[in-house]
DNA sequence: GGGCCGACTTGACACCGTTAGATGGCAAAA
DNA sequence: TTTTGCCATCTAACGGTGTCAAGTCGGCCC
């Protein structure tokens, strides 16, 4: 098929320009977006609030977005990729158990410091998370947390320091996250029940890990 | 002030009658509520929806329900009941570490067989639990789930056989109750996620408390 | 300068939870 | 037997939601 070789390299400057624009609307349509989900709360706030907030018609956003639930899940890939680099910031530690630790407390510190976000990426039905064409999700494995997650916990089953029922490297790891998740998603939905006295969730959250990998190891530390 | 002895002894058999059809619609109502609830969500269930199950309009039900929320609440108090009455069958297994285990097992059984109930009791922001007028929820202590956990543990300790660093009852039943929760919630919100292999809760929650309670135990076994 | 394109608005639709007022049937009173 | 009154239910409506079809209007291209 032939292309124009002015449509490859060198678009006009109007178009270029009408683009940016397009860009800078889509941009401040999320911004709005991302503040009222994070204030009052994703199902209080309506198309037609986000729009206002930044001067437009509630129809307008759908000019940039297939419907509202397309608008929540590109907020939630970048909310991902937030996750996924907090994991790796925490590096090749060298120690896969000591890792495993340091990622917990990473995991928890971005969920109680993004608790709006955390709510709508794991506390809500699936969706929220983008697949490709094929059905399969579109991630970098460089961003993935779980990917991270599971390797950390393959690599110390590997080295042969966890007991031996503690064989399959899913079961571990879905074990720990859901450790993890339990106390952030408990506290979230239950820290003002008056009925419970709640410990701070990331000291619980210490605990367990301490608690779980010492169970977890064939021969813990004195 | 006078009142009629007919009144108190033997009221009018129409009236009687009147109030059992009464408490009737009312249970037609929260039967069919509940059914809608655990098939199609409790989001997605539309007043009219559950009043045209039943013949009436959607304007009858506020005649026995204040409102959308009251009729969950109502729902829910029955499941913490339920949930409460599963918990009291463990009975009073001697020993309180073997008790903690056998209320995991049963608090996740519960949850897996009531799967709908267990996401508006547990997973869904505190409302739901029914306060007295002066701010303190009503529930029979025999039934409440917490406590029953909240003693086992607070045994456990008393016993002895926790380490030193677990000497917290609360921190310690919150970090167990979270464990399982997180199992349960993110199995029920993300089970068909393509990209983890999930292998199956009650496992997962079978290995997590015995790796846990391992953990935190003084000597463990062999 | 005329036509086109596309970002945005207007006005509407169907549905939601909820309320005020009408309806109709049954029980007690006269 | 007739009248009265109560009360469970319905009809109609309100303000709100997400969303759509059609119109407007300004800037770009030929």
């Amino acid at each position: 098929m032939f292309v124009n070789a002015s449509t490859l390299s060198d678009p006009s400057p109007s178009l270029v320009r009408r683009e940016r624009l397009k860009a800078e609307t889509r941009q401040a349509i999320l911004d709005a977006a991302r503040e009222l989900f994070v204030t009052v709360g994703i199902e209080a706030t309506t198309m037609r609030a986000i729009a206002s907030k930044i001067g437009y018609t509630a129809t307008a956003i759908y000019h940039h977005f297939r419907d509202k639930d397309a608008l929540i899940e590109e907020l939630c890939v970048a909310d991902f990729t937030a996750l996924g680099q907090a994991m790796y910031r925490i590096g090749r530690i060298e120690d896969p158990v000591d890792r495993l630790r340091k990622l917990g407390i990473a995991y928890a510190e971005f969920a109680l410091a993004n608790q709006s976000q955390y709510r709508f990426m794991f506390m809500t039905p699936q969706r929220h998370i983008p697949l490709d064409s094929y059905g399969m999700p579109v991630q970098k494995p460089d961003e993935d947390a779980y990917e991270f997650l599971f390797q950390t916990v393959s690599e110390g089953i590997d080295s042969g320091r966890y007991r031996s029922e503690l064989s399959n490297p899913h079961e571990v790891s879905q074990m720990m996250w859901a450790g993890i998740h339990g106390v952030i998603s408990l506290w979230m939905t239950h820290c003002d029940d008056k009925y419970i006295a709640w410990h701070p969730p990331i000291e619980t959250i210490r605990t367990l890990i301490d608690t779980t990998i010492r169970g977890a190891l064939r021969t813990p530390p004195a």
